[in-house]
DNA sequence: GATTGGCACTCAGGAAAGCTGAGTGCTAAC
DNA sequence: GTTAGCACTCAGCTTTCCTGAGTGCCAATC
């Protein structure tokens, strides 16, 4: 008998590698079991059928790959997909036509903040038929830049709160009493003096304190200003969110048959915390991440992928934008897309 | 032969509309074809099949009901559900109890405006399991209450705009040069004297009118205010919205089966055009509407049925509200709920 | 030892056939 | 006007059969 070969190193021949790319991409294609005789054409390499079958049993034993039933072809699995994704992908570069239609899109996205980010989660689920999402920004990252107050009628008044991302939040306060102008320019200059420049958390942390430590030494006004900081600046940590375009695409694919599957993943998008955690976590990936819906646990996913990258403005992360589609989606042009458009994107940002 | 009666006088005779009646809400619930054997212990007359039978025939012709092949029972057509809309409908009140619950969840709805909204519709989709809708105001009532305008760097200037409605709408304005905040406020004060309690409408009609007449003898600082106020006033236009949830209940009714309808329906809440323009044509309707998605022409909303109500506050209507989902309606609890819904969020509206 | 042809086997999916139950329209009688 | 009876229709289910696509395994060949 031969030297035994150590259990630790299935690694899979280079020809059956060749094999079990042939085999996704031919699956991708088509969504369709691949059986031996159209694989073996598929290839390239010049074998039959059967020697193809053979290749395939070890692939199946290996796990990569698995039939429905006897007598259909083999369809990748979980694994089989993650190996194809981290080692056997040829992705090309996009041709300079498409990068520069982004780019043209995404230029004259619109202005406004989110209004761009919500073109951009349009133009990425157009460009590749699936679900495009774009998630604004990390609340770690916004620094608190200028408040202001309006005075409105019947003891109201409507605070503004600028940020270093160029957002905007306002929100109306209702107050004991009525406040002039001038009482309120007072107190805005005051926070703004105290406060332009620094980091949002920290600042909520600082209001905070000082509200509770000089409640009585310091002046009635400033405690005011305080106070209503306090409101403002608590409401724009909530928003936190993502935006997404496209979710109807993937009614077309009927690996997410089961209506009730679609519909919780629908739910989903509008119940946005999942997604949200989710996205969360390929924030401080660097460049293109995949993850396949069944990896993470979440029902929800099964059958899905997820492809993302964090966008950056000056070298600093702010977002993760990306697409969402069925786990038999065509990477090697996905993957180009997700990752010019977040260049583009950071680019863009930058210039504002 | 006895009289002819006169052509015009189709009158459906009491006892066919009876059947009708049953036939309908039988039809309601299991949304299956009914027969004759049914409709007869259904309808609470002590009839025999075949009189049913004859009567139902009778009703065919009339084209109020269908049968979808020679040996199945009859379902209502179009025509019918309309007749049975119209005048056959017993809508019972709903039970304090129901009002009760409602009236709380529209009271913790949330106090800024859109939250409240929001939470009206999702209040409508849970309550019926089906897609609820609200309106967000008519822009013919809101009027200009208040402009104004912060600095911020790099020949960049905030304009906040403040609607009676207590709706804030904030621009970021790019201009040819920095304004430091004495020359904004009076910008701002310029414009606030001039358009303070005007109506939106009009309010950008005379700034768009104003800076064509007065380009030359007017001082440079007021076109500039007119300028940047133009820009504001028309963003300010385009937000009549509505507000959607529960979408994904619609997957549920296999009515609207076809996936592709579905899409299409969903495309459109998205894109919100079509759903809004419907939603506008009941606003001047006087309590509550019944709509069936084939009479509109729109392919859109074929197999569904809209049931809304406009709220009002201090007796002007500022939007619409209800709920979209099957022509296969229970329309006899959903028709309440739409209107004490209606009623309790226009007397909510009012206490703020 | 790798590759191949051959063979027996499996199985999903479609077509054809038959049955059943729910329903119909029509007619004649009450 | 109402009913019973009868012949008829047809969707939908089950059963059977067939086909084509695929498999695994074995023995022969390179």
């Amino acid at each position: 008998m031969s030297a035994k070969q150590p259990v630790s190193e299935t690694v899979v021949s280079e020809r059956a590698q060749r094999f079990l790319k042939a085999l996704i991409e031919r699956y991708i294609r088509d969504g369709q079991p691949v059986g031996s005789r159209t694989l073996a054409k598929d290839a390239g390499l010049d074998l039959s059928p059967a020697t193809v079958r053979n290749v395939m049993a070890d692939l199946e034993d290996l796990g990569l790959v698995s039939s429905p039933h006897t007598s259909a072809g083999r369809i990748p699995t979980i694994t089989g997909f993650r190996m194809f994704i981290d080692s056997l992908l040829t992705v090309q570069d996009l041709q300079e036509q498409e990068v520069e239609r982004i780019r043209a899109e995404i230029l004259t996205g619109g202005s406004e903040n989110t209004d761009l980010l919500a073109s951009v989660s349009r133009l990425l689920s157009g460009v590749t038929h699936m679900a495009g999402v774009v998630t604004v920004r990390r609340q770690e990252r916004t620094t608190f830049r200028q408040i202001e107050f309006l005075p409105l009628s019947d003891h109201r008044v409507l605070a503004i709160l600028v940020t270093n991302a160029g957002e905007v939040h306002n929100r109306i306060l209702r107050t004991h009493r009525d406040f002039d102008r001038a009482e309120l320019d007072q107190a805005a200059n005051f926070l703004n003096k105290s406060y332009a420049g620094q980091d949002m958390e920290s600042v909520r942390e600082r209001v905070l304190k000082q509200l509770n430590d000089t409640r009585e030494h310091f002046d009635q006004r400033m405690t005011q200003a305080l106070r209503m900081a306090g409101e403002v600046v608590n409401v724009s940590d909530s928003r936190e969110d993502f935006l997404i375009a496209g979710q109807t695409n993937l009614m077309e694919f009927a690996d997410l048959a089961s209506l009730e599957q679609l519909r919780k993943l629908f739910d989903a998008f509008t119940e946005k915390r999942e997604i949200l955690h989710l996205l969360d976590q390929f924030q401080h990936a660097d460049g293109v991440q995949i993850f396949i819906g069944e990896e993470s646990g979440y029902q929800l996913l099964n059958g899905c992928s997820v492809v993302t990258a964090p966008y950056q403005v000056n070298e600093k992360v702010v977002g993760v934008l990306g697409v969402i589609g069925p786990t038999r989606m065509n990477y090697e042009r996905v993957i180009p897309v997700v990752d010019v458009t977040a260049r583009i994107l950071g680019a863009a940002l930058k210039n504002q």
